[in-house]
DNA sequence: GTTCGTCAAGAGCACTGCTCTCGTTTTTTG
DNA sequence: CAAAAAACGAGAGCAGTGCTCTTGACGAAC
């Protein structure tokens, strides 16, 4: 069926790709606020009433710009950690680290768009579930290979009763982990994004410089929370 | 000279402070894209050029809305941690926390506007650094407070040398702290944020529920981090 | 009591998201 | 192959926005 598609179906297809990458380099520029469809249309030549045909509303296009976020951002994660030795957790765990305040860095915008405040009238569909949890799949592998191999340190004695199997759709990411381990990993995962938001939305500025040594170091202590040894 | 305002004065800072207050209204239930200079115009039965008599801009008034939530943010962690016996500095570390998430919690759109991405044209003007640093002053004086009383394990040997003296501005807040303390206490604190910000900024949707707990423990543990000991 | 600064009001500009209609073109159906 | 149906771009238009400028009235200081 796909080979069979209609002149009509592909040039829709390079239609959509083409305003979600204005969009996307509108979005660079000036920021998810100054996104505007008559602009975008504009850029094309187009009549702004035109790109209603695409994308039936600004938050659908949003939407669509927040799915390819994900999904660069995912995409980076998974390839900063394939680079690193299957056993050198914690190396894996920092290129994560790495790769998502690189990512962060240079789309500043997309980040916003994706971890900062919901922008529209906060809506969050659920098209961008799957695309989310790639980075999130990466590390409760890097967690559960650690743990399989024996270099995780246990901690269930520190575990607080209330919490004790409230962890189900994490603990799926982590297979085997022990429940403890599982809420650390995710005590350093909202560390990791809670430092690069800082970051990335200027919370350090006047504050210190250099903050590229200072994350990693505070990365490695979020590594010690977790009880990775190596 | 306060007492003898004349009269004009008086209906200014009155209907500067019914602004603020409108916009707050509506920051609180539409967030802060529905701000409009128009709408509290309207709400106020005035004509829409009459605000600009007293905020030259929106941004503006979205500064001085700014400035307003980071004070009403310090207050409450102030208050919650003046509330706890100066000698557990556990519990009032944790007094700090849940202050910082049950403010998030009830005024969601005002804790976006100061924690999340930067709206406008991403000014941040200078008026606003003497109100920011009202919680982060009491996180620096739990510290300082535990460490003169022997609260705190010192941890020197695990400071990386590229960060030695490079977190002058926070080692002001804690006189006496050595660095390697001070670098742990970052770490918690952005780790707090982290937390808080993808709480409400719904992060942790569809991941698990009884979020209070969790938290506690996520905090119990960044406790562990800084080395508080009692 | 007159001058001067402050104020609300109104009109207007340029922009936005979005809707509807109208011809044209392409695809699908009979 | 022809007719019906669907998809499409263009244009006008609505309601809303931030912001500017001008006009006329009011209050305060000299």
């Amino acid at each position: 069926m796909t080979a069979s598609r209609t002149a009509r179906e592909r040039v829709r297809a390079e239609l959509t790709r083409e305003i979600t990458d204005i969009a996307r380099r509108q979005l660079a520029t000036e920021g998810a606020g100054g996104l505007s469809l008559r602009a975008v249309a504009r850029e094309m030549g187009m009549v702004s009433s035109a790109i209603y045909r695409y994308f039936p509303s600004r938050d659908d296009l949003l939407t669509a710009l927040i799915i390819d976020g994900y999904n660069a951002l995912g995409e980076a994660v998974e390839r900063a950690e394939a680079a690193q030795p299957r056993e050198g957790f914690r190396r894996r765990w920092l290129a994560v680290c790495h790769a998502v305040r690189d990512w962060a860095a240079a789309n500043p915008h997309e980040y916003a768009l994706i971890y900062g405040s919901p922008v529209p009238g906060y809506h969050a569909p659920e098209d961008t579930i799957e695309a989310r949890s790639r980075d999130v799949i990466v590390m409760g592998r890097i967690v559960s290979d650690a743990w399989r191999a024996g270099a995780v340190i246990a901690r269930d004695a520190d575990l607080p009763p209330e919490l004790e199997s409230k962890a189900a759709n994490l603990s799926a990411l982590m297979p085997e982990v022990p429940e403890a381990i599982v809420w650390r990993a995710l005590s350093a995962w909202t560390a990791l994004y809670g430092w690069v938001s800082f970051e990335v939305f200027g919370q350090f500025n006047n504050v210190f410089e250099d903050r590229r040594p200072a994350y990693e170091h505070a990365m490695r202590l979020m590594a010690d929370t977790m009880g990775l040894a190596q």
